[in-house]
DNA sequence: GGGCATAAACCGTCTAGCCGGTACAGTTAG
DNA sequence: CTAACTGTACCGGCTAGACGGTTTATGCCC
């Protein structure tokens, strides 16, 4: 998991060329000097460009799975604690953050070759399944979920999500539909 | 905008370029074949592949702008009701289709230079505009639109969107958010 | 602890091929 | 006559990847 070499280096040169030039600007060349490090160190580590997109990939995947555990041990147990953490794994408070540099990695696998992101699909699955599974009624588990995600995406692509105490409102909202007893969100001051 | 032109089929192969291979294997001649167009001909309509990346883009907005007017025709008007219509043009109610390949062009624009996202970006700031001003209570409208979009991205990028009955249950639940006197949705039974 | 083998980590250069774009002379259809 | 192409040839630059060489860290034997 963790090794003492410019493994990681490259892979964060990676995600920032991304981000910043977009995926087709991520070359090879471009990783090893964003890096500060020759092209054959990068083939060292990565032997190919696909190899090296797979990377970024895996350590996404992994990164989120981490945040969204240490998110949910930093809650209370019960119905919607997975949503609530997947609510704030996903989309931080005050607009872009870590979490697009963290999604170069599936940007640069669409772009180049679709199967890459096949780890990255097989996992979502897996958290499509917990979220319905999180003993709320109806759709809200759902809705919540995929309504963090639309604002992931937005940040992700550049589209102006929405900023400021608007997203802090929106958030606070998605928060209290995933509470087993919602409060907060208009038109629905529940009966019993 | 109608041009008897190949206008229209050299972007049509644009995007499935993108969809089928990824965003890094739209190059001009690969267009070009897939249109069953010569490379001169391509260069003839756009003369560069910026120009084509940003007429993908372009025509998706407009697309989208076209087919959420007529879904607001074919629905009652008062509060919810642009909402409801985006719900209604962004996702469909069997699974990927049309609209994600009309997302190639914001995927190409995102990988090769960002900037050509610009009128889409500019555009969906509006639409948030819209849905704000929408007449429904607190953040409701916003979280509709985003977990709409969120199914969208997931089309888009391949994710294991939720699917058949229970894609079909979500689209309704957010239709119902998105009413008036919104029912169908757990721990909703408004009060007066 | 000093010398040494070994391998991991990394450097710098080379090349074959692709890609965007140019140029331009023709061809077809209305 | 013109717009809308076709077809081919070409170029300069970029790109993935190969390859051989070099440094650095580690272990290990005596």
């Amino acid at each position: 998991m963790s090794r003492p070499t410019k493994y990681h280096d490259l892979l964060d040169a990676a995600e920032i060329i991304v981000r910043r030039d977009g995926s087709s600007s991520l070359t090879l060349d471009a990783v090893a000097a964003e890096a500060g490090v020759s092209k054959g160190g990068l083939l060292y580590h990565f032997p190919s460009k696909d190899a090296l997109i797979a990377a970024m990939v895996e350590r996404m995947v992994d990164r989120a799975s981490v945040a969204h555990e240490n998110a949910m041990l930093a809650d209370s147990a019960g119905p919607g604690s997975w949503t609530r953490a997947w609510v704030r794994t996903s989309v931080s408070g005050d607009g872009p953050s870590v979490n697009d540099t963290t999604a170069a990695g599936l940007l640069a696998a669409v772009a180049t070759h679709p199967a890459l992101a096949d780890p990255m699909r097989a996992r979502y699955s897996e958290w499509r399944g917990k979220a319905e599974a999180d003993g709320l009624p109806g759709e809200v588990a759902s809705i919540v979920m995929l309504a963090a995600d639309g604002l992931w995406m937005a940040d992700v692509l550049g589209l102006s999500a929405p900023t400021g105490p608007e997203r802090g409102r929106i958030i606070a909202a998605l928060m209290a539909l995933a509470s087993p007893t919602p409060i907060g969100v208009a038109a629905t001051e529940a009966s019993p």
